[in-house]
DNA sequence: ACCTGAACACCGTTCAAGT
DNA sequence: ACCTGAACACCGTTCAAGT
């Protein structure tokens, strides 16, 4: 019995899903920056029109919410090993990510967390704070110690300059005359030295986690 | 010989300046949020069509810049006492200054230094980290632990919701079920708790200098 | 059920024109 | 010199209409 090919479309767009808008948010972000980001762009990208996306999606923030989880899943947190060891690393995995999405990164330093993903990643990182041993109180000072820290550098990290659209240039030199400590401290400041600025912040804010823990024990 | 007295103008509204459209962003800001900032709303609160702007200000960045130079002129560094004082007293003044203008802090985290007067809050700021005593690598770690743990405890402090038109609700409650540790932490992590969180992380930090500077001396 | 097109009420900015 | 008005090329979102 002769069975008819399923019908080759001539247009063979996929049906639009929450799935493929976010994959195609992320990498609009990544190319164009998050204000480059706009429901008609985006539809553009999928080959839709803008009016399209609000059948799978109830606005532009919507579609942030979608971005922020695709970038919390790619953080990874260690269930293994000595506390302040997997505190070092899921920071170094933190700041991977970063620089993977510099111009999405943004968005889970100034948006709340909402969504049943964002929540799950906050509370995988209350558990591994958690692990130093100290009561819910001092669990959320080491918590606001770690995050604030983190917050601060990652966002440096990703609005560093020298990436696609990012017409920022590296700091200018700067009049000895006028900013003696500036011109002094600044050759320093540099973002190729940003790895070991990282590095030297972590270990500090990882030492007082430690001795807060040593304390309470 | 009779003078006539100046004319009493009918609509009397001042010349527009930079300072007149700096305050009034400032306040626009505080009212309606940094994207509540138009040139348009600008220009209607100095009853003055929004092009009109344009022949003081470059740019609606322009405008911005003039709002952060009123930012950093509001922070105190302190140039007398021992260092790790005076870092303790400017971080406070920081975190003063970003509670009076919790809209328009984010300016400050993510848009560069450019001004003379930015770049003279940035010189402050390094020769008062100098005062560790540390040569200039150093300094420049130190400078970067103290900026990011100040940076991100103070986008945190900005960012908080029960503002005007902060439409984010405080922390919801949380399953306990599906997120065992956030239910635990979270309480612990309420906004009212947020000035001890500061200074608990803020004097381990300062102890990490002071630490830092006993090694090397 | 899913996508479209026109429309609404906005943006920043340019430019020629007014006084 | 300073301000204006109209216009351009955009926004997010609503809504009635198509298939």
């Amino acid at each position: 019995m002769a069975v008819t090919a399923p019908k080759p479309r001539t247009r063979s767009r996929l049906p639009l899903s929450r799935d493929r808008i976010a994959r195609a948010a992320l990498d609009l972000i990544a190319r164009k920056g998050l204000e480059g980001l706009t429901m008609r762009a985006l539809g553009a990208k999928l080959k839709v029109e803008a009016m399209s996306l609000y059948h799978h999606v109830p606005s532009r923030d919507g579609v942030l919410d979608l971005v922020m989880d695709l970038l919390v899943a790619e953080v990874e947190i260690p269930s293994e090993g000595p506390w302040p060891d997997r505190i070092r690393k899921t920071a170094w995995s933190h700041r991977e990510a970063a620089l993977r999405h510099p111009h999405a990164w943004p968005l889970l330093l100034t948006r709340p967390y909402t969504t049943e993903a964002q929540l799950a990643y906050c509370d995988r990182l209350c558990a591994l704070v958690g692990e130093a041993g100290l009561d819910p109180q001092g669990t959320a000072l080491l918590f606001r110690l770690v995050g604030h820290y983190l917050d601060g550098a990652l966002l440096y990290t990703a609005l560093g300059p020298g990436r696609v659209h990012d017409p920022a240039p590296p700091p200018a030199p700067v009049d000895p005359e006028r900013f003696p400590a500036l011109a002094r401290v600044g050759p320093h400041l540099r973002r190729q030295l940003a790895d070991a600025h990282f590095e030297f912040g972590l270990e500090r804010i990882i030492e007082a986690c430690v001795r807060a823990a040593k304390r309470k024990a």
